[in-house]
DNA sequence: GCAGATTATGACAGCTGCTGACATTCGGCA
DNA sequence: TGCCGAATGTCAGCAGCTGTCATAATCTGC
């Protein structure tokens, strides 16, 4: 995240990433993982703080130091896989037109993660067993939806930086990102509803089918 | 809402709200309104229940009668305006294209809203003013979204209604009504962020410009 | 290695949102 | 008037969340 810095010997001091520091990363992932299990077998709501910090042998209010509160540790492993997503959009080359460029972006992100899954500790489908939950239960939906709007602004950023803009005053960026947001979110409801193939690639495809149909939404009349 | 029914004689019943109907509606009223003004006096966390009932004279126990939650009570003007808007769409001409059907009817809704406020209970400067409240409570504004999202599925079913279609089978209306909603509160955003003209027709004023906006942040290249 | 400064954690206590259960009162209707 | 059902009040209780303080663990400089 900070810029490496150019010195090379104070460089190497935030390298080490020491013991206090690898213990609350643990705590973390633990607390994560417990909750989701929790979650798909008793369902969000059923679920307690108390059962989830008690599965790690944690006190409650240590829980409340590491999540805001019940909601955001449901969604920690969607709230990785969007901020590789927008690391992705980063890295798209700089000719590319905004709108594929996303496209690209979401697509890609959803196969690496894919690809990552076997050698990872498969969050994939962990985020895909999530969006389930998170589909099903309207405070965790809703929850999900105001992070989504935050991620939003930081897609509108890059994409003014891109094509050096200024968002305050052209909305294109402002209105891309929405509509992107949109389509995002009608895909990921047409994954969980309809019997989608499973899995990323699964998802990459409908993905791909809510884009092939922005064009034809918008053309003036359908019966054609 | 329910449809009126065709013999005359039993139309006439449900025609007379009775007392009980009526203290009903006071009292929700009541609440909605006491709720509004604490909650732009000291803010929607430093509001209790406790305090709204009190306000109107009735227990808590009976304000969750009203309301599911702290939630609803805030947002409860803005489900009203929604509503409308609803309405408004279903009366477009069914041959006008679907883009332009929305856009016309939340304008029109806005419109209307607006010059009914001189004569009705001025409801529409409550809910601008519910607006900006929204946007700067991470909790209200989580609510809201998911109520938008639910409104959504609404416009997916009028509008596939108006062209005869499927909307399990083709994903013109619901990629149509998601980038809408989109827009719409991207439209939210930029008026309660910008110091825009207040009032309904500045809010209409945002509307339109993002509306224009839709076309161009789509096309291909930004760089002309 | 060892003191002392930092920092994470635990152990309370307490408020608030929200719900179930039961008694009571009030409006509708014969 | 008098009965029935709906609306309300009262009470008890759980769960989410926060402030506060003491304790235990890490990190730092020597």
């Amino acid at each position: 995240m900070a810029a490496r810095t150019p010195h090379p010997a104070p460089a190497a001091a935030d390298r080490a990433p020491g013991l206090r520091e690898r213990k609350k990363q643990q705590t973390r992932d633990a607390l994560v993982q417990a909750a989701h299990m929790l979650f798909l077998s008793q369902g969000f709501a059923r679920t307690t703080v108390d059962e989830i910090a008690s599965a790690v042998d944690v006190s409650q209010r240590t829980f409340f130091r590491y999540f805001a509160n019940k909601d955001e540790v449901a969604l920690a492993v969607m709230a990785d896989a969007e901020d590789y997503f927008i690391e992705c959009l980063r890295l798209r080359p700089a000719e590319e037109p905004p709108l594929q460029a996303l496209r690209a972006s979401i697509v890609q992100a959803w196969r690496d993660l894919g690809n990552a899954q076997a050698g990872g500790h498969g969050s994939i489908s962990s985020a895909l067993e999530l969006l389930r939950i998170i589909e099903e239960t309207p405070a965790l939906l809703a929850a999900h939806l105001r992070r989504v709007t935050e991620q939003e602004r930081l897609v509108v950023q890059v994409l003014a930086a891109r094509e050096g803009l200024d968002p305050t005053r052209d909305l294109r960026p402002v209105v891309l990102a929405a509509v992107f947001g949109s389509l995002l979110r009608a895909a990921h409801l047409s994954w969980t509803a309809e019997q989608e193939p499973a899995g990323p690639e699964g998802m990459v495809a409908v993905i791909e089918r809510h884009f092939d149909q922005l064009g034809p939404a918008l053309a003036g009349h359908w019966r054609a």
